[in-house]
DNA sequence: TCATAAGCGAGACGGTACGTCGTGTCTTACG
DNA sequence: CGTAAGACACGACGTACCGTCTCGCTTATGA
């Protein structure tokens, strides 16, 4: 299991840009922060990093997957397991990791949205910069939490191991309600930890 | 009860888009599924509706609000609980009726929120269509159980109410994995149930 | 000689146009010389002068034959040889009228010889109005003069007898540099007269 | 004397636009002479030319400044002194080539006018395009007249030296009676020769 | 006196051109 | 050879205007 994160975690940090790549990323990023992913425009990345559009495009191909590598770039970071002790403590600060990560790139991530949805690649670097990572996460820590007898390994549903980001990120890019702090503990408290301890009690 | 649930009817049937306009956001729809946001062009909506472009631009300022006014008219329907007789049955059907929404415009969504999220205007009415509805809905067939001893009152979350629906909607959206029925089935049973139910066993 | 320019003027005078249409013409007019032809636009002059469009276009049946009337019902006047008891005061004071006239409608010409060259119909009504008048003029102002054996009736070229007016125009019109009084007094003493006194000497 | 026309012919030629913007400039005088003025459509030149309208719009920013410029482009030609040994040889051909240039390009010039009229720029470069160069033909012929002796070189008059031109253009552009070789010999022979002449027969 | 019609204001509408802007390709000249 | 600079074809965007049309409202005439 320990594994299996760290062939990810190299995996995302396999991604070796130049110097002046990640210039150009950074850039990107930037400006799409500011100003969303239809109001960038490749003149302004190449302007801003006084490079010639020839530049940015000799690497992406397009504009989408310019947005999406400085996307990925941004958003990158070592996953690493919270190892607090016990599940809740896990779940929850998993839950206010993801709240922090996904706050900062919100508008970023729901640019970068329409274009994975249409190109398959990106859609598969989406999916292991960050589904795969966060998948074997939330897998070890349900892991241990088995190991430690607080849940029963049963109870790990292949399908519905998401639930707890997955929520988190449709109320930040979705709903208009953002997670707060208690949003992450009542959520766990009431919905993750009885799904997962509920048969626990017969 | 059934009183608020007409109420909400009334409401989602009020916006009041004359005949002409009804026609137009069809064709928008229309090409919207076939196309994508950014392959739909609005000169192609105003000759497939024989219209003028201006007669577009005067009822929506911009292709994104067109494109909004589009999608949350095909995303509305007649709001009206389940009343299967269970909670279970009344979540799992309210489950599937969302996957079979948002399936059909997911693309469209995506495109969507990337505006919603910049327009504060848009974003009320994104609100107002989609999650407030919603919400009422699924207080409805909460407050139903209630009455029927199913779960307790006290169990309803005032902000959690749209785990269900948002979770599926980030399936959806987010992650490359668009629910089924299955999917909806087991999160029903293994995690809002349990959530709903965890003080009932003691 | 003298019925007719009468004649002409009646003609001018013919035109017959209500209160209302008066008004929407002086609107137009007005515009017109604030705007130019191609920055004028049917609207405005519509609610510049509280109409509807559907009045002015059940007048006039298109925004040329209305910038038209407007242009004749402005400049019309009362085309009345200036009888000074010479031949050279006589063309002087012609001179002067025209400069006078163009002056003032210079820009509003401009904009209306375009669409002139394009309609005949336009084209009629502008010959009437504004050549046809001013030919009778001239030729009565000459034909006094031979009369008086001033010039003889034999210089009296068919086809030249707009030279001083048409350079006058062209003056005001395409070369950058308006007539003044002196231009006039030069023209006649330099060109006109000794063209029509050029067989006198002899 | 000659080097100031080969000076000006330089001046005329100077004006230097690239191979493409010829090529521009020629397909737009092309369709101008087929459409006329407002039939012409940017993008009409912009697909003819197998061009761009942003190519279009960088050189010249609007359909007006465009026309104008193919105008004076195709008005161009080398202005050389006819050199036909007489003052009314030179006079008559001087007029039969303004006949020749105007005629084909009347609905231009009417419509450019509108324009020039309202933007100093342009009525700039109309003004050394067209009446300065003109301006110092028309001097050199008249200078080698006087060096002849066939005038006086007082008859010269600083303002008047465009009637014959000014004539002849206001006959093409506001009468509605193009000037013909007649009307240029009758023009010569009863208006700007005894004009010129009138002192050499005291 | 009332109704039926004709004229009017207001303004939506189809059509079409304008001028702007962004993408992705390409060329030129520099280091 | 890679790069900065930027022109270029393509094509969508959003705006503006023309000339037509429909809708009510008012006014003026005819029973």
């Amino acid at each position: 299991m320990v594994d299996s994160v760290s062939q990810n975690v190299d995996l995302a940090s396999e991604s070796t840009w130049s110097p002046r790549e990640v210039e150009l990323l950074e850039v990107t990023l930037q400006l799409l922060q500011e100003n969303g992913y239809d109001r960038l425009t490749v003149d302004a990345v190449a302007a801003t990093a006084r490079a010639s559009k020839a530049t940015v495009y000799r690497r992406w191909p397009s504009k989408a997957e310019l947005v999406l590598a400085a996307f990925t770039e941004g958003i990158r970071q070592v996953a690493v397991a919270p190892e607090t002790g016990t599940l809740r403590g896990d779940l929850v600060r998993l839950g206010e990791l993801v709240c922090e990560q996904i706050g900062q790139h919100a508008g970023t991530l729901r640019a970068v949205l329409v274009e994975v949805s249409r190109n398959p690649a990106l859609n598969e670097v989406m999916q292991q910069q960050f589904v795969d990572q966060r998948k074997s996460l939330m897998l070890e820590i349900l892991g241990e939490a088995a190991a430690r007898g607080e849940i029963e390994a049963a109870a790990v549903d292949e399908d519905l191991w998401d639930v707890l980001p997955g929520y988190l990120i449709f109320r930040a890019l979705v709903s208009g309600r953002a997670p707060t702090a208690r949003t992450v503990a009542n959520l766990v408290d009431n919905v993750i930890l009885p799904g997962l301890t509920r048969d626990m009690d017969s």
